[in-house]
DNA sequence: CCCATGCTTTTTATATGCAAAGAACAGGGT
DNA sequence: ACCCTGTTCTTTGCATATAAAAAGCATGGG
C-alpha cells in the first residue's frame, strides 16, 4: 500500500558507504547512519537486515561487519528510489510540457490516475500544485481546465520575474563583500569565464549555470514568496530545454555573454548597469521562450 | 462517505426560488434550474424529490407545481451547506491566525485530522495550500513546521504586494475610460465618499470596500500570478480583522482618506501621484499590520 | 429537430485500511 | 550520564471503498 522508495534509496546509500570500507571493518552506529542519510533508525535497521540477507554484512551480536564488497548490481535502480508522488509529479509535468494536450483540454483525476497507474489520491494531491504554477484551473466538483503553455503564460511569468529579479539584483548589490552570496557569485563568475572558453563543446553545461546564477540572485531577497516563485521559472526553464534544442549553442553563447555583463555590473555594485543588464538579459530570455512556444504551437510534436 | 453539501445548498437555493413563485405555479425545467444554481441536473432531481417529500412541491406526471410556500425552517442551516473541505480550510486558518500555536510548532496530519474531526486525506490536501501562503513548511516524511504570523511574514508579503500593486496601479491608469475596471472604480469612489459621511457609525463596512478597491486594481494586470498572490493578502487581511479591533474607527477613517487620494490619482491618470498615494497607503497598512502582529506576539490571546 | 425527463455510467469527495517510515520508550554496556 | 540496540507505538504514503454529484444516453412529446 505504500512504496518503499525510502528503503531503497537508503539501501543504495549504505551500499555506497560500504564501498569505501575495508573488508571486515565494522559499521558506524545505527544512529550515525540514520543521521547521515537523513532517515529514521527504523529504516536503517531494515536496510541492515537486507544487507545481511545478501551477505554484504555479517553480524556478531550487536556488531556488524563488512563481509563482502558490494557490486553495482546490488543497488536498486534509480527509478525505484523515488516515491510514487515524485514520479507522478515529474511524469505529469513532462507529459504536459511535451505538448500532449492543448489549451482548453479538460483533465479528469480519474483518467489521469489510470494513465499514470496510480490512485486518484495522488493525482488530487498534485493538481493544486500545478494550479499554483498557473498551468491549470479548477472547475468545482468537476474537471480541471488546462490553460496551456501559451505566449500569455510566458509573458505573465516574465512580467513577475522581471520585477522580482530587478529587486533581488538591487538587494544583491548592497550586500557585504564577504557574504555567502557574493562568494557564491564570484565562483559563478569564474565558471562563466571558463565555460566561455570551451563553449563550443560544453554549451550543454550552460543551463545548469544559468539556473544557479539566477537562483543565487533571487535567494538574496530572503523573501519566501519570491523564492517560491522561482520554482515556477525553474520548472518552465527546465522543461523548455526539452523542446528547444535548435540553435542551442548560439543561444548559450549569447546568454553567457549577457550573463557576464550582468555579473560584472553586480560585482561592481553599479545599480544603473545592473538594471540595464538585467532587463536586457530577461528580454532576450523572454523572446527565446516566446519563439520556442510559438514554434511549438504551430507544429506540435508527434 | 461524501457529504451532501451541494444538495443542501441547492435545496436552499430552490427554496428561495419557490419563495418568489405563486402557489400552484409550475417550476422551470430541470435543466434551467441546474444552470441557475450551477449544479448538475442530477442534484436538482434529488432536490425536487426532497421538496416533494416535505409537501412544498407536488407533481402530476412530468409537471411540478408549488403546493405550499416554504418557511424559513424548511432550509438547511448554513453550516451544513459547505463542503468538509471548505469547512476545514476555514477552521484551520482561524485556528492558526487566532494564535493558538506559535512559530516553530510542528503540525502532524494525524493530529489535525483528529482535531478537526475529518480524515487525514482532507488535511493532506490542504496543507500544501497553506504552504503556498507561506505559513508552513514541509519536512519530508514527517510533520509540517508552522512558521508563524511574524513581522517577517508581514514584511515579505508587503514587499511583494508593493511591487505588484504599483505595477497594477500604473496599468490601471492607461486603461480606457469605459473599461469595466474604470466603471467599477467610479462606483467604488462614490461608495468611499458616501462612507466618509457616515464613517462614525458605518466604519465596519470599510474592510469590504478596501478589499474591493485593491482587488479592482490588481485585476487589471491580467496576470494570473499577481491575482493569485492577492488571495494571500486577502486571507491575511480578512483574518487580521479578527484580532485588530482596537482603534478600528480611527484606522478606517485614515485609510479611507488615503484611499480617496489614491483613487483621485488613479482616475486622474497622474502616474506620479498614483505612485506616491499607493506607496503611502501601503506603508500605513503595513505598519498597522506590523503593530498588530507585534502586539499579539507579546500578549497572546487566552 | 429541439428540449424535456427517465435511466445508466463515470467521476468526484471523503473515509478507511494497511504497509512503510518515524518517534518514543526501555534496558544494558561503557 | 551517555549512547547503543531492541521493542513498541504513532504517523505517513498510498490504494481502495463508497455515497454524492456530474456526465452521458435513451426515449418521447411538441
Amino acid at each position: 500500500m505504500k512504496g518503499n522508495a525510502v528503503y531503497k534509496r537508503s539501501y543504495n546509500g549504505c551500499l555506497a558507504m560500504c564501498g569505501s570500507l575495508q573488508l571486515g571493518a565494522c559499521l558506524p552506529s545505527e544512529n550515525e547512519l540514520a543521521q547521515q542519510l537523513s532517515v529514521s533508525r527504523t529504516t536503517i535497521r531494515t536496510v541492515m537486515t537486507g544487507l545481511e540477507a545478501v551477505g554484504i554484512l555479517s553480524r556478531e551480536g550487536a556488531i556488524r561487519r563488512l563481509s563482502r564488497h558490494p557490486q553495482p548490481e546490488d543497488a536498486f535502480p534509480d527509478t525505484q528510489t523515488q516515491s510514487t508522488s515524485a514520479t507522478v509529479e515529474r511524469r505529469f509535468l513532462e507529459w504536459i510540457l511535451d505538448g500532449n494536450i492543448g489549451p482548453g483540454y479538460l483533465l479528469t483525476a480519474a483518467e489521469l490516475a489510470r494513465q499514470f497507474g496510480t490512485s486518484t489520491t495522488i493525482i488530487r494531491e498534485h493538481l493544486p500544485h500545478f494550479q499554483h504554477f498557473g498551468l491549470i484551473e479548477r472547475r468545482p466538483n468537476s474537471a480541471w481546465l488546462f490553460k496551456g503553455v501559451t505566449p500569455a503564460f510566458a509573458n505573465e511569468i516574465y512580467e513577475v520575474r522581471e520585477m522580482f529579479e530587478l529587486r533581488a539584483a538591487r538587494s544583491f548589490a548592497v550586500l557585504p563583500d564577504d557574504s555567502r552570496s557574493w562568494r557564491h557569485m564570484r565562483m559563478i563568475e569564474a565558471e562563466h569565464r571558463a565555460l566561455l572558453k570551451s563553449i563550443d563543446k560544453d554549451y550543454s553545461l550552460f543551463p545548469n549555470l544559468d539556473e544557479r546564477l539566477h537562483r543565487t540572485i533571487h535567494e538574496t531577497t530572503d523573501n519566501r514568496f519570491i523564492k517560491d516563485f522561482y520554482d515556477i521559472i525553474s520548472m518552465l526553464f527546465h522543461y523548455n530545454a526539452r523542446w528547444d534544442v535548435e540553435d542551442e549553442k548560439q543561444r548559450a553563447f549569447a546568454a553567457l555573454t549577457e550573463h557576464i555583463t550582468y555579473i560584472e555590473a553586480l560585482l561592481g555594485r553599479d545599480l544603473k548597469a545592473i538594471d540595464q543588464a538585467c532587463r536586457q538579459h530577461l528580454k532576450t530570455a523572454r523572446s527565446n521562450l516566446l519563439r520556442s512556444i510559438e514554434l511549438r504551437m504551430t507544429m506540435p510534436p508527434a
